[in-house]
DNA sequence: TAGCCCAGCGTCTCTGAGGG
DNA sequence: CCCTCAGAGACGCTGGGCTA
């Protein structure tokens, strides 16, 4: 694997690290367009229309914003290519999103020569939900292209909000850096939430530094999926994770993938369980 | 506050593929 | 063979921020 690939660490290290770095550099949620440099403004720009394309040459990105002035395109291709992959001028390299891990390289164009294609990472995708103030239309076409890179949400997304409305859009709620794995959070007791989500992020804690693409797609679904089992307290009558039933019921593969999460997480509390129950003072 | 440093930007140049 | 396209490398100016 060449060294330039950025890797990604797992949810965590998105909220310690990753959120905040891109906060530092690009803009926070709430903060005013006008009171970003150009540069964050050009950083921001070139997120919104990578979100919603799919992986692009630097020169496909910039013919979308400039379709007709051949020079003003080579222009603007210059500068989405330098906010990418960073710059080396004057024996000095200074980074782009790329060395973040809000964008990544994605396959090859072969139309001339040889040139890299660049989509957003999952992490893009999330800092441009918790930052961009998009609108749920806008998120409907992340969703479209990106199925493939969050199969189990983004490829499902039409189907879901059949079944579950609006509730779809908690995905910001983890954009924003809400991982939900605290105890304080107010559930009705018979749904384990809590004891859910902190599965999630304990069966990927050993990839605090490190985990694939693929591994980092699933801790993210398992989160969504959590995340539909959160009721306020009060007013219905689900208990365990039967309110989920009307997603499974027409997609036994998404039941059976979210089974297998599910006795997981009951088989590591019961390990967890019977050391404590073995352990006494005398 | 003058001087310096450096990131950002516009621009020029280079390269290799491919079409006419 | 020349021209254009698509992508990359490099140069010089500028303005903002830091510091002596």
């Amino acid at each position: 694997m060449p060294l330039d690939d950025p890797t990604f660490g797992n949810l965590q290290n998105y909220k310690l690290y990753l959120r905040p770095n891109a906060h530092a550099h690009y803009g926070h949620p709430d903060q005013k367009k006008s009171s970003l440099s150009k540069h964050q403004q050009n950083v921001q720009r070139l997120l919104k229309v990578m979100s919603v394309n799919e992986s692009s040459t630097t020169w496909d990105l910039a013919k979308i914003s400039i379709p007709d002035d051949i020079t003003k395109l080579r222009e603007r291709e210059k500068i989405y290519r330098r906010l990418l992959v960073g710059r080396k001028d004057k024996g000095k390299h200074s980074d782009g999103i790329l060395n973040l891990g809000l964008a990544i390289k994605d396959g090859k164009s072969l139309k001339t020569g040889i040139a890299d294609k660049y989509r957003l990472s999952l992490y893009g995708i999330l800092y441009c939900i918790d930052v961009l103030d998009l609108s749920n239309n806008e998120i409907d076409k992340i969703a479209k292209k990106y199925s493939k890179v969050l199969p189990k949400v983004f490829g499902k997304w039409d189907y879901l909000k059949t079944k579950v409305g609006e509730r779809v859009y908690g995905i910001k709620l983890l954009a924003n850096g809400l991982l939900a794995d605290n105890p304080q959070i107010q559930v009705k007791s018979e749904i384990p939430f809590y004891e859910l989500m902190s599965y999630v992020h304990l069966k990927y804690q050993r990839n605090f530094e490190n985990i694939s693409e693929e591994n980092l797609a699933e801790q993210i679904s398992y989160w969504f999926y959590v995340n539909l089992l959160y009721r306020p307290m009060g007013n219905n009558n689900d208990t365990g994770i039967e309110s989920l039933n009307p997603i499974f019921q027409d997609d036994p593969e998404l039941k059976k993938w979210f089974l297998i999460f599910f006795r997981d997480s009951i088989k590591y509390y019961h390990e967890r369980y019977a050391v404590l129950k073995k352990s006494k003072i005398n």
